[in-house]
DNA sequence: TGGGTGACTAAGT
DNA sequence: CACTTAGCCACCC
């Protein structure tokens, strides 16, 4: 098994692996950031790479435009933001990050 | 070539 | 603020 393994073309994951490594701690970048860094706006097909490849980056600060974890890694995430002292928001459904302050332009 | 998929986004309720 | 609907993009079979 390789990156390839989901078929996503090895040209297209490493420039999304790239930024994602790019992303300094306490920090996070949205997928349609992620995106248009690329040139691109395949906001979805970012979250296809992190879901099958994102296990060897950062993916962590990789977030939705709302400020929530990928969905089912919420708990994990949660963790690593405790580490880096990433802003955090605390709402009654959970919690989510607080990007007005950890959003990272390139 | 066409249809289906998803760690998304924006707008409306 | 949280949930729902429709639109998008690159890629697979």
């Amino acid at each position: 098994m390789s990156a390839s393994a989901v078929g996503l073309n090895d040209s297209f994951v490493e420039r999304v692996l790239e930024v994602v490594e790019a992303i300094p701690p306490a920090h996070v970048m949205t997928y349609g950031d992620i995106a248009a860094t690329l040139g691109s706006r395949a906001a979805r097909v970012v979250g296809q790479v992190m879901a099958y490849n994102g296990a060897d980056v950062p993916w962590w600060r990789v977030i939705r435009a709302s400020g929530h974890p990928p969905s089912g890694h919420e708990q994990a995430a949660f963790e690593h933001y405790m580490a880096e002292s990433t802003p955090l928001l605390k709402t009654d459904a959970g919690y989510r990050v607080n990007l007005r302050l950890a959003r990272w332009r390139p």
